[in-house]
DNA sequence: CGGCTATTTATTGTATACAGTCATTGTCTC
DNA sequence: GAGACAATGACTGTATACAATAAATAGCCG
């Protein structure tokens, strides 16, 4: 090759095989082991997240984690304060209630439509579900069974056949899980363990209005369950773990 | 200066005063200016959007325009492909249907909360926004009221307390602009020009019922004025421009 | 002359370096 | 001893440089 006139020049710091065709799926794949991370609450209200650590862990640049910061903020889910920093959302009773009464109007409003479009292999996806998240309550899992309730709102809203209205439930239950994290009791699921499978059955049976009167109740039955006390800041703990 | 040792390097690259403090306005104003710029079909559905030109047309670097961009692209109003980069999106028939349905379920039921809320001071802003709109129908600018309605219906959502419902209206009424922009017909605007001012006065009147059933008409009027063919695709509106 | 392949070019993906700002801590003075 | 101010450190904001890839074009072979 005449043109190895720069030997010293340094090659391509290829670091393994993976140059950057799988960096999508790797960016995903991180989006949502932090994601999950916040709705199972390993991660809580109010921890700061910091790029530089971050990155560290998952093995990419600040770059990428900034990406999906951003994108975590605009789903509210961590709140980015602009010297500050990004930190886990730690949401407001108003937000609380606002997320809910949303919830009571598309899910609720969605019932006849998934009713419409119910058949057999998706009742018994759902069946799997609801059995998968009762299991989890069993072994005292909480938090996974939090993040599972969500999936299952989340896949019924994806029935109805709007991917627009599902992404917002999506969104919806997201937030759901961090407000069950921060003010829901320890030991007491808002979501009573066979709810999903009596709804499943108005469902299968068409019955629209029915699963929509459900839906209702089983919300307002979660929104309940709360306790809307406003927990410590983000910097007093200290006061409550030496006990004054 | 003592310092004048190497006069040949390039400063340090501090363009004017403002450093860096005032960068998140500038972000949000670029973000308006393009957001507008894509809802008042001045960038056309199908428009290549290329990070060096956008950064070199508002003079900040890449960086700040990927941001500016993922946030568009979560809001739907462009589409980013892996190694293609950003264009505006072009909705489908099916996605105008779906944000149409959306915009039926919650608009609609969002009314009722609306005029129990209303005073005297939001049905003066309302009616204001409302002639605006007529005054830019009146003068051509068709654009321009695709955009202003769409302000409209948002601010009513606004007046309604549920922010999350709020900002999920918010993005509705982006995309419907873009749909608008694609289907509709280039002489006529979906919403006929006084059906804001009847809706305002229902509102005012605390006929929540009235106001509901009415906003529902009055998307349905919009959707039915949209011809859903497709139009040419990314490409070939060279077959059109010169009369194949 | 048409289709296929190789090269080149244009554009995005990613990392890194640098500068600015905020918080914290340490010191000095009243 | 307490409060204010200054210095230091940590972290984010931004730009830029480099590598990888997909599109486009030119060349070649059939």
């Amino acid at each position: 090759m005449s043109d190895a006139q720069a030997p010293e020049k340094r090659r391509a710091p290829v670091k393994e095989g993976k140059g950057s065709k799988e960096g999508e799926e790797r960016h995903e794949a991180i989006y949502r082991a932090v994601s999950d991370a916040i709705v199972e609450q390993r991660l809580k209200p109010g921890a700061r997240l910091r790029e530089d650590a971050l990155a560290d862990v998952f093995g990419i640049s600040r770059t990428g984690i900034r990406k999906i910061l951003q994108r975590l903020a605009l789903e509210q889910l961590v709140t980015l304060t602009p010297r500050r920093g990004a930190s886990v959302t730690r949401p407001t009773a108003d937000e609380a209630k606002d997320v809910f009464d949303a919830r009571q109007l598309i899910e609720c409003g969605l019932m006849p439509d998934v009713a419409r479009r119910m058949g057999e292999k998706e009742a018994a996806e759902l069946r799997d579900m609801a059995r998968e998240e009762r299991q989890a309550l069993r072994s005292g899992q909480q938090s996974v069974a939090i993040r599972l309730s969500a999936d299952f709102h989340v896949r019924l809203a994806q029935l109805s056949g709007n991917a627009t209205l599902a992404e917002f439930v999506e969104r919806l239950c997201s937030r759901s899980s961090l407000i069950l994290a921060v003010y829901g009791h320890p030991g007491h699921l808002g979501c009573e363990s066979h709810d999903h499978d009596d709804l499943i059955g108005y469902l299968e049976a068409g019955n629209g209005e029915r699963a929509k009167a459900f839906m209702s109740r089983h919300l307002k039955a979660i929104e309940a369950s709360l306790s809307m006390v406003e927990e410590a800041e983000s910097a007093p703990d200290l006061q409550q773990i030496f006990g004054g």
